[in-house]
Order: structure tokens, then C-alpha cells, then sequence
DNA sequence: GTCTATAAGTAGATAGAC
DNA sequence: GTCTATCTACTTATAGAC
């Protein structure tokens, strides 16, 4: 246990499995899947390719272990935020959305959402999974807690189909536009995410009358 | 004039050019830049991939062939839809955001979300000229309008940055939804496009006080 | 303007030494 | 577990006949 958490402490303590996952996520967010070889992937690993196939056995796996660790802790933090009934439906929501922004805009699972786009009709999996384990659970939460709190009197009736999309929409298109225009200097302040996610409040305010 | 009005009636029709921007449009759309090969470009246009230089003098000229014709449509229409003075401002908020949702949901380009996104870092001509003139356009369009509406106290006043992002948020992240999840049939009823640009409406509504 | 043939380079993946 | 060397297939792009 004790050198687990060493190993872990800094980055040049990763063993090589998470080291290769760390580069080839960057790479894949920078230039997509397909435009990333097995190649590059080793060399910012700082290993040989023949070496890469030792811990995968394909390119399609490294995508795969990519996204298979980055799902469950924005879910679990959301439901521990939502499931604190000592705080009263407002007090919960800004908590509530700023981990819905940590878990799209921030996370590297969320950024990943224009490689899911790429590569969907290769690798539906990925995609499917991406809904089901991530997508899905963010809105059923979610939508349980708005549903509840309108039900109890704290936010002003609203089709709650319409907060699904007011919920979401906001930061996936905020974290679309950062892959897009992250690169030029002068767009970055309409990008800001601090400033999105306090506008993004003012509107689910607005929405729920609070 | 006749004779390319007829040209252009039928499918079989169109000019080799066109073909091909069309095919390769396509093949963008549903496997990425360069997850598409110009000899698949080639194949789906009907003709040989030398063939296929004669009109194009590399790939990544197709590419930004693909987007050069599709900005101005969508531009036009929006200038035309807020400029109708005639009718009150709550009038011309259906219009346009349905010109918005055809612009980001329907449109070739603005499904290419993904595919910029993919390419930036290689050619960040195209995502400047995506955001230059396009994404800026409709922006300046929308912002203006909105903020006449509320200085004739049609609309209710509210923080003109945040009623930027709830207008391009939501079509942007259905764009960007179907492209990763259209495949999935299960899936396709959370994403049909007249029922969200409802959502997307009556959300706008609540915000501006209609 | 379209074709066949081919050049030159890179991709993913493997063999086998150490 | 990492390396060098290599295989096979595919990539963008070009040459030159028709």
C-alpha cells in the first residue's frame, strides 16, 4: 500500500501501463485516433512500439483503456452531492453542476467526446459505453434531483426534459468549443470555464425561479 | 443558366466536383479526416484516385473544399429573419433559432464539429475560418437582435453572455450527441431534432420573459 | 479528364535476441 | 520487459498512356 501511493506521488513514479494511457490520451486529444500511431504513443511513453504491444495488444485497446477508468468518479461524486438531504435543494445545485462541468469540460473522458465522435462507427463499444456508463448516469441523477426538488416545492415547475438540456448542453458545447478553438489566444476568454459555469448557473437559476 | 439549373436538378447530375465534395463530405462525417482515404473518396465519387488529383490537388484541399460553400446560407438567412422589422422581436425568436438549428443540426457543416475539432492542430485554418465565419456570425446576428429585443422591453432583461451560450449550447450539443450516438437506435428518440428545438424554445422563453 | 501503374513513405503488428 | 529488425498492407501522391 505504502509503495502504491509512492509510486503514484509523481509522475515519473508511473508505471509504464499508466504512463502509455497518459500520453496516448494526450495525443488523442490532440490529434484524434486515427492521426495517432503506435509510434508516437511510445515515443511520449518514452518505450519503443515493439515494447507498446507488450502491455497492449492493439491500438484499439490503448483507446479502450483509455476511457475505462475515467467514468465513476464524477458519477459517485455526484450522487454523494445530490444524496445530502441535510441541505436543502438550492444549497445542492451549484456542487451538482460543477461537477457535471468537472466531468465534461475538465475530465479527459468528457474532452474525449470529439474521438467518440471519430471513431463510432469503428468502435461503437466505446460510444455506447460512454452513454451508458457516463451520459446516462449524469442525467438520471441529475434529473432525479430536479424532479424531487420541483416536487418539493424548491424549484418552480419546468419541463424537465428542457433542464436535461439546459443542464448539459451548456458545458458539452463549452468543451467542444475548447477542442475546436483552445488553440487561438484571442477566443480563449469566451471559453473561459469559471465565467461559463457562473452563466450556466444564472440560467438554471432563471429556469428553476430561484 | 438553364443548362446548369438543369445540371444541378438530379443527383447523377452533379459535376464531377461536386461529387466528389459530396462523397468526401460524407465519408468525413462518418469516420473522420484521417480515418477517410482518398481512394475511398475516389470509389464513393465513381472515378479513379488519379482521377480524383485533377480536381483536387491533395487531400487536404478537399478538405477545405468541403467547407468553403456552406457558411453563407445559414448567415444570410439569419441577417434576413432579424432584420424584418415589421414583425416584434417575440415573433422572430422561432425563426431564428430554427435557422440556428439548420445552421448547427442539420447543415454539413455544422455536423463537422468533430471532424474541426479532429484537424485543428494540423490545419487551425479551417477552425479559425469555422469560428470567423460562421460561429462569430451568427453570434453577432443572435447577440444583436436579442439585445434590441430587450432595450425595447419586448424581452426581459438578462445577462446578454448567458443567453449566448443557452442559444448555441443546446443545438451544439445535439450536433454533437447525434454524431456520437445516431447510430444507436435506442437512442435516437432523446435525439430527435423537433422535439429538442421545442425544448430549445420554450427554455428561451422562460429566460427572456415570454 | 480519366485511366493503369507505380513510387516513396508510414501504418499496425510480429519475431526473436537479450 | 525492453530492444532492433522486419513483415505486410495501406497511405498520399505522381508519371504517363489514351
Amino acid at each position: 500500500m505504502a509503495t502504491s501511493a509512492k509510486l503514484q506521488k509523481e509522475p515519473d513514479m508511473l508505471s509504464t501501463h499508466d504512463r502509455i494511457l497518459e500520453a496516448a490520451t494526450a495525443l488523442f486529444l490532440q490529434n484524434g485516433y486515427a492521426a495517432t500511431s503506435m509510434n508516437a504513443i511510445a515515443k511520449a511513453s518514452g518505450i519503443q512500439k515493439a515494447s507498446l504491444y507488450h502491455h497492449f495488444e492493439s491500438k484499439e485497446a490503448v483507446l479502450f483503456a483509455c476511457f475505462e477508468r475515467g467514468y465513476q468518479a464524477t458519477v459517485e461524486r455526484m450522487r454523494t452531492i445530490t444524496g445530502q438531504n441535510d441541505q436543502s435543494y438550492a444549497d445542492r445545485l451549484e456542487p451538482l453542476v460543477g461537477e457535471i462541468h468537472n466531468g465534461i469540460v475538465h475530465s479527459s473522458v468528457g474532452q474525449m467526446a470529439p474521438v467518440i465522435a471519430e471513431t463510432t462507427s469503428r468502435y461503437p463499444e466505446i460510444a455506447r459505453r460512454f452513454n451508458d456508463e457516463f451520459i446516462d448516469e449524469m442525467h438520471n441523477i441529475a434529473m432525479a434531483f430536479l424532479s424531487e426538488g420541483m416536487e418539493q416545492g424548491e424549484f418552480a415547475p419546468f419541463e424537465i426534459e428542457a433542464m436535461d438540456h439546459a443542464l448539459f448542453g451548456i458545458p458539452v458545447n463549452l468543451t467542444m468549443c475548447r477542442s475546436m478553438f483552445g488553440g487561438f489566444e484571442d477566443l480563449q476568454h469566451r471559453y473561459d470555464t469559471d465565467r461559463v459555469k457562473e452563466l450556466h448557473l444564472a440560467i438554471l437559476r432563471k429556469l428553476l425561479g430561484l
